[in-house]
This record gives C-alpha cells, structure tokens and sequence, in this order.
DNA sequence: GCAGTGTAAAGTGTCAACACTTTTGCGAGT
DNA sequence: ACTCGCAAAAGTGTTGACACTTTACACTGC
C-alpha cells in the first residue's frame, strides 16, 4: 500500500528516502531508533531493493548511521555536535542578516512586519508551534535576502539536522518573547541598512537561542536527578 | 576483480562509495560523465545491487545527481555555485581563524612556520602541486585550531566539492606568491592573538582566492573565443 | 537458581533474472 | 541526401530467493 504521493515520481527509492526524511525530521521515527527493511517494504509495497537504496541515501544525507549486519539507526546528535551546528548557524545567520539589510526590497517589508505581528499574538495566545513557524518563516526570509542559494540551503540543514537532537525543545513564553523583541531588532537594523549591526544581532540572536536551550536543558536534568 | 582495500571492510557499498568518491575527487571520473552500474559491478566484480546503493550514497552527498531510466552523473557546479560556495567557505574559514587566534598552542607555531617556508620554497620551484597541497594543509591547521569539529569537516567538503567546477584551477606562480604572503599576514594576526584581524584577513583571502580562479576563468573564455 | 550452550528466529548482504525505458542505428520513403 | 519510423541493443528499475550474521530464548548441567 503505496503511500506516497510526495513529488513527481522520480523514482521508487527518492520518494521513499523523502518519505523516510519527513518521517525522521518528524520525529515519527525517534533518533536511536533502527529502520527495519522488511517492514519499510511490507508497509511502503514494494520489495526490499528500493527501500534499501532510499537508506542509503539517508546515509549519505547522514540522517542514519550504518552499522554492519545490524541495520542502520536514525542519526543521534550529541551536545558537543548541536553545540557546533549552533555554532554555523549563527555564522551563516549572521552573514544573511548583512546581506539582507542591502538587498532588501519594499515588498519584503511587508512580509517582515506581518510575521512580526503574526508572532507577537503567538506569545500573546501562547502558541508555541505557531510561533516555531512563523520563526522559521523570518529567518528563511531573511536568508532568501542574502541571495545565496546555497546557504539558505544550509541553513535549512541545520534547523532539520538540530531535531536529531534528543530533547524537543519548549518553548516558554518568556523565552518567545524575548526572541521575538530581538527579532525586531534584527529587522530594524535592516530596514536602516545596516548590515554590520544586522549581522551582529542576528549573530547573537541565534547564540542566545542556544543559550536557552542549553539552559532548559540544564533544568530538565536537575529535575531528573531529582525524581 | 576488487580493488577495494580501503577501509576495515565497513561492508561492499560504504567501500564501492569510498571508491568512487575518491575517483570524483581524483578527477578520474569526471564531471558530467555517466556512472554506468554493470560496467563498475564488473570492475569491482560483484553484481549491481551493492553498486547501486553505494551510488545512492554519493546521491545523498550531492555528489552524482541522478536521472530516472537514463542514469546518474557526476555533479557539475555552475560559476554562480561556485560563487556562493566561495562565500560560505570564506565564512568558515574566518570564523575559524578567529578562533584559532585564541586557541594556538606553542607546538602549533613550529607547524605554521613548516608549512609556510614549504610553501615559500614551494613558490621558487614553481612546484603547484606541492604548493597545492601544503596550501591545504594550511588551511586545515587553522580550522583544526578553531576547535569545531563540525567547521572543519564544512570547509573540507567546500573545497573537494569545488573539484567539480568544471575548470581546473591553475596556480599562476604569481598568484602563488601573493598568496602566500596573504598566508602570513594571517598567521602574524593569529600569533599576536589578534581575533578580529585575523578573521577579516582570513575572509578576504579566500574571496581573492575567488577572484583569481575568476580572472583566470575570464582569461581562458577570451582565449575560447579568439579561436 | 544460575551460567553456559546450542538452536531457531529475525534481519541484513548479495545475487541473478526479468520488466521497462531510453538510446542507437538501420532502412524505407520522399 | 534527408527525414521519419521501427526494431535491436544498452541500460536502469524492481523483484524474490538464498547466504550469512546477529540476536533471542529455551534447555542442559552444575
């Protein structure tokens, strides 16, 4: 029982592996978790030659980890790792937010100010995965200004690749808002073309996202220890 | 017949990949150009399943791009790729030398100094391999430096993914100088522990690097064009 | 009760055959 | 000579079967 109606069929083994990525950046398939190829093929329909093609793209994608008549497991990133992706990041996040402040147009404003406002009554509801969207949306924005494919591309790669790891990150309200009054910021420092002070607070911006992770992690260790 | 004694057998498609990999970079097999999967099982002497997953690996890497029914190809990157890569690996390589600025150690001062007078004699005998490969090395150090796994293992897929541009770079004796001494002035900033200098240095080394691939591109089409 | 062992089940690795698509090249018609 | 169309060849897509390795589990001996 095929489902997959993802894009035009380029091939069994693309659509499965886009299947398997959605599926895995969804968090359906939890990191750690092995992929068994009989049961990708009975419940994909097909035999087990394409579904191991698609895993192999995977791993080439290095969304899996293969281990040698074992099977191979969905990708686990350490804290040392999302630490250095954060790392990047911020970098290309930085380097689009310069770009932007020279490239930005009077129809992007509009856009900007709309999810601005689109964010402000996420906080103010409390919707956390509104929000998480429209954030993605600003920063895309952002990086689709800087005119670099490519690193939009990668930018991309990031945020998926940071779902490997193993804690969902939460979203509190405060945290929402504080992010959002840096958002501004960052887009302020655009509008007036600014690029090296869009550069540096977008900089920041994504360091200080870290920082909040690592501190909500740094709790919810506290509270295991504690139970 | 296999000629596969790469790696602690990590199973026939990992090695085939490796194997393959390793032809692209080489040039061996070179861009634009159709793997054809009987004639490589052939060559390796095993059937085309395993070749055509260790193929799906190199998809997932971008390194082949794949069509249906007609095959994969060995990728081909535009000039404008070629750009946005430039300015990415600019980034990284600032960013890391940056760091290294704060992290060098004593030992590391002898290796800076051994690869640069390398690369000064280098110069003299007009050697562009060794330039080349010392260069690299270089580079590496620095980005070893900045104590980000992650950065290092970027900027290197940057520069073999480069190798698919379609033109091979050729070092000029003179650009291999003026290199150099930008090499230099790089190293003296990180010496001195100079962060911010030696990150801008850095940055605009690989964006003139950029340029003097780009001018000798140019140079080439007025030569296509005079015959 | 427990450690060690052997066997069955589950799962991955590889292969050869067949189905389908694209390309090639020959030949007929103009 | 040139074009169109058809058929053979080459190549990719998919499958089911078999070989090998790892894991799970019950059984034996202590």
């Amino acid at each position: 029982m095929s489902r997959l109606q993802t894009s035009p069929d380029q091939g069994l083994p693309l659509g499965i592996a886009d299947e398997l990525k959605r599926l895995i950046h969804a968090g359906e398939i939890a990191p750690g978790e092995r992929l068994n190829e009989a049961a990708l093929a009975l419940r994909i329909g097909t035999s087990r030659g394409p579904i191991r093609e698609a895993i192999r793209i995977l791993t080439g994608l290095g969304l899996v980890t293969a281990v040698r008549n074992r099977g191979v497991f969905v990708r686990q990133i350490s804290v040392r790792e999302m630490i250095e992706i954060y790392e990047l990041r911020a970098l290309v996040f930085g380097y689009a937010a310069g770009l932007a402040a020279e490239n930005i147009q009077e129809p992007d404003k509009q856009e900007f100010e709309r999810l601005l406002t689109g964010m402000d009554s996420a906080c103010d509801s409390g919707d956390g995965d509104l929000y998480y969207a429209l954030n993605l949306q600003f920063h895309l924005l952002i990086l689709q200004l800087s005119n670099n494919q490519r690193a939009r591309q990668t930018y991309e790669d990031y945020v998926k690749e940071l779902h490997l790891f193993r804690r969902r990150y939460f979203n509190a309200p405060g945290n929402m808002r504080r992010s959002n009054a840096e958002h501004r910021q960052i887009y302020e420092a655009i509008l007036k073309g600014n690029a090296g002070r869009a550069k540096s607070l977008a900089e920041r911006h994504v360091l200080s996202g870290r920082q909040r992770l690592l501190g909500s992690l740094e709790q919810n260790m506290q509270a295991a220890d504690q139970a």
